[in-house]
DNA sequence: TTGGAAAGTCAACATGACTGACATAATATC
DNA sequence: GATATTATGTCAGTCATGTTGACTTTCCAA
C-alpha cells in the first residue's frame, strides 16, 4: 500500500510476506499449534466424562456469567441440540446453573458453581501455561502481532464480539 | 527480557502482557480465528464426501510428495486405523497414488494425483485467501510475531519438522 | 530363519457435530 | 384476546472422525 519496494510477482509492492510460500507456512503452523494448544486440557478432560465441547462451554459461561443460552449458541457456533447435551450434563453434575431472566422469563442465564469455576480454573490454568511459556519465548511485540493476525482472521461478528468482551472482567 | 519497566505483579519486569486476562484473550483469539481458519475449507468440502480429515492429508502429501504412511501419521497425530480410512478413500476415488518403496518395499510413498494436486488447489486457495487478507491486514511485523508465537507454541517435535519443513518445496 | 517393523484390515465404540420434528412457555404483535 | 414469534428443551437419527484391540501380510535385518 505503500512503498515500491524490492520485486514481488503481485505488484510493485513489498509483499514478499504473502507470496503462497509464506501463506502455507501460517497454514500449517496454525494447525501445529492448535493441537498443542488443546492437547493440555484435553489431557484433562479426557478423566473425566467430559470433552473438549465442554471446556467452551465452561470457558465462555466464566467469562461473561450470566449470559444465556442462545448467545453461547452464537459464541460457540453449534447448533442448540449439540449445546444442550453438554449443558444438561453440566447442569445435571452441578458445574453450571440456570436463573430464568428477571426480564424475560423464557430466557435461562447461564452461571458456573464453585464446582464448575473450578474445573474452569483447571482446564484454563494448564492452557494458559502454554500460552504464557509461548508468549515469554516470543516477547511482548511479538503477541501483539499474534493478536492483530488472528484477530483479522476472525469472521466479522465474531471480531466484533472478541473485540467488545476485550480485557474484560476476570 | 531487557528493558526494566513499569511495575507488573510477576517481578520487576515489563511482564504486562503475560497477565491472565492477556493469556485468556490468546485463548479466545485462537479459537475464533481458528474456527473461521477452517470455515472456507470446510465449506468446500461439504458438498463432496470428504471431510477436514481429508483435506488435511491431501495438504501434507503436496507438502512433501512421496512421504509415508507413516510420516504422514506422526504429522497427522492420529491412529493408522484413522488414516487409513481416509486414505482409502482418496486412493478409490483416484486423487491420491502409492507407490512402493524402492530401498524398503514395505513402506507406501504417497503422491497426489493430478486430480488430488487439482483438489488441493482449490481448498488451499479458499484458506490462503482469508489468510492472505489477514496478514495483508496486519502487515509484516505483526505476520513476524504472529508466525513466532505459534511455533513456541507447538510440541517439540512438530515444531522440527515444522522449521525443517520451513520454506521448503513448492 | 526368525523377530520385529510397516502396512493394511475388521470390528466395536465414543464424541461431537448435524438435521428434522415437536413441545412448552413467554413475549410481541395484530 | 387470539395469534405469531422467540427461547429453550428434547427425541431420534445420521455422519465424520477419532479411539482400542486383534489380526494378517509383507518384508527387512540380525
Amino acid at each position: 500500500m505503500s512503498e515500491p519496494g524490492a520485486g514481488a510477482k503481485q505488484g510493485g509492492e513489498n509483499l514478499l510476506f504473502l507470496t503462497d510460500e509464506q501463506l502455507r507456512k501460517g497454514i500449517e503452523a496454525m494447525f501445529f499449534a492448535y493441537r498443542a494448544f488443546t492437547a493440555d486440557p484435553d489431557r484433562i478432560l479426557e478423566g473425566l466424562a467430559y470433552g473438549r465441547a465442554h471446556h467452551r462451554a465452561v470457558h465462555f459461561i466464566n467469562r461473561q456469567p450470566g449470559l444465556t443460552v442462545n448467545t453461547l449458541l452464537s459464541v460457540l457456533g453449534v447448533t442448540k441440540q449439540s449445546l444442550n447435551r453438554v449443558l444438561r450434563t453440566l447442569i445435571e453434575d452441578g458445574l453450571v446453573e440456570t436463573r430464568v431472566g428477571r426480564k424475560d422469563k423464557r430466557e435461562r442465564h447461564l452461571y458456573l458453581t464453585e464446582k464448575g469455576a473450578g474445573l474452569e480454573r483447571e482446564l484454563s490454568e494448564a492452557q494458559r501455561a502454554r500460552m504464557r511459556a509461548a508468549y515469554r519465548a516470543a516477547g511482548p511485540s511479538a503477541v501483539a502481532g499474534f493478536r492483530e493476525v488472528l484477530e483479522a482472521m476472525m469472521d466479522p461478528d465474531l471480531r466484533r464480539y472478541y473485540t467488545t468482551m476485550k480485557d474484560g472482567n476476570a
